[in-house]
DNA sequence: GAGACGTGGTT
DNA sequence: TAACCAAGTCT
């Protein structure tokens, strides 16, 4: 691909660049990280508030290596995929342990957490390496530009097109077109920087560009939670570390099946996970299951660091206690 | 390499 | 409403 798309797409960003919380200058390779690995399947806007919080609480890699995994896993509550959490902490004390972030995307891809993107991303951003990073963002652009239907070879063949010396603002150049104007439905091509080098605009198809994706039916299931709550408390336990919401707070319960049991719930929850969809009954129960938990005051469950599937369960009890007529 | 792994916003 | 999708990683 030629140069001077690249330049175009270079001085648009110059211009256009939105003032995100982690990019400061210079750039901390510690907020680079984190950023980077929060903004995993993870938009911008959720992202934002959450990142703030994060580094007014542990404003360097050693204070968060130094913190309790539930004060970690409680911060990050609701932004899902929590293996990036677990991660995160081990990344983190790898780090602190140490003495410094590595400074190399072949060093960095070593840590816990970093994949092929992240490494190159904070490598490019953070130490200004010529590392191409490549996400769903680039993957898309690349595929409009180069008219090339297959996600992963337009990826391939959009690293030739980084410029050398600035792969890291390319990264974000090209991750700022992509959100912003080259999306994945109705791309804005009427103020796009490069639409005259654009293959997929000139055979009048963008949206064409990459092929969709194949997709795949979601299952659903059926789980109960126990609803232990005398006075003003309620009963929660840890999940195991491993699997679905590992290591999080949550309402007991047994393992989550294909079969509606024939309980009298309090309410019913509906949540939608990536592969299937979840029906979990709220049922009233007089004591704790046997095993460790913890007795959570109703007043104060924003502490608790539940899950979204887990405070919205829980909100619909508390309502469904309030109505009882509205019950499922 | 395909499936597991959350959640919220948009269409 | 349901489908689609997001700055991916791990197994």
């Amino acid at each position: 691909m030629d140069a001077t798309a690249a330049n175009l797409l270079l001085e648009h960003h110059r211009r256009h660049a939105r003032d995100l919380p982690w990019r400061m200058t210079p750039r901390d390779p510690y907020r680079t990280w984190l950023s980077e690995v929060m903004l995993q399947q993870t938009t911008v806007a959720t992202v934002t508030p959450r990142f703030l919080r994060f580094v007014e609480r542990w404003p360097t890699v050693e204070a968060l290596a130094a913190a309790p995994d539930e004060d970690i896993l409680g911060e990050w509550a609701g932004l899902g995929y929590y293996a990036r959490a677990r991660n995160l902490i081990a990344c983190a004390r790898a780090v602190a342990e140490r003495g410094a972030f590595p400074t190399t995307e072949v060093e960095l891809r070593k840590l816990p957490g970093l994949g092929a993107y992240t490494a190159a991303a904070v490598a490019a951003i953070a130490f200004g390496e010529d590392a191409a990073a490549i996400d769903t963002n680039v993957e898309r652009v690349a595929a409009r530009v180069f008219a090339i239907a297959d996600r992963k070879a337009a990826g391939e063949a959009a690293k030739g097109w980084f410029p050398a010396g600035h792969h890291g603002e390319f990264a974000e150049a090209l991750m700022d077109l992509g959100s912003n104007i080259c999306r994945p439905k109705a791309p804005n091509c009427q103020v796009c920087p490069i639409a005259a080098h654009c293959r997929a605009r000139a055979l009048g198809c963008p949206e064409a560009f990459p092929a969709a994706k194949v997709k795949k039916d979601r299952p659903h299931r059926y789980g109960i939670a126990w609803w232990v709550r005398p006075g003003n408390e309620v009963w929660l336990v840890r999940r195991p570390v491993k699997g679905l919401l590992g290591g999080m707070a949550a309402l007991p319960g047994p393992v989550w099946s294909e079969q509606r049991p024939a309980v009298n719930p309090l309410a019913i929850h509906r949540h939608g996970f990536t592969h299937f969809t979840l029906d979990l009954m709220v049922v009233p129960c007089a004591e704790p299951p046997a095993g460790e938990g913890w007795w959570q005051s109703v007043s104060d469950l924003g502490s608790a660091g539940l899950p979204t599937l887990y405070r919205r369960a829980i909100e619909a009890a508390l309502h469904a206690e309030r109505e009882p007529r509205l019950a499922a």
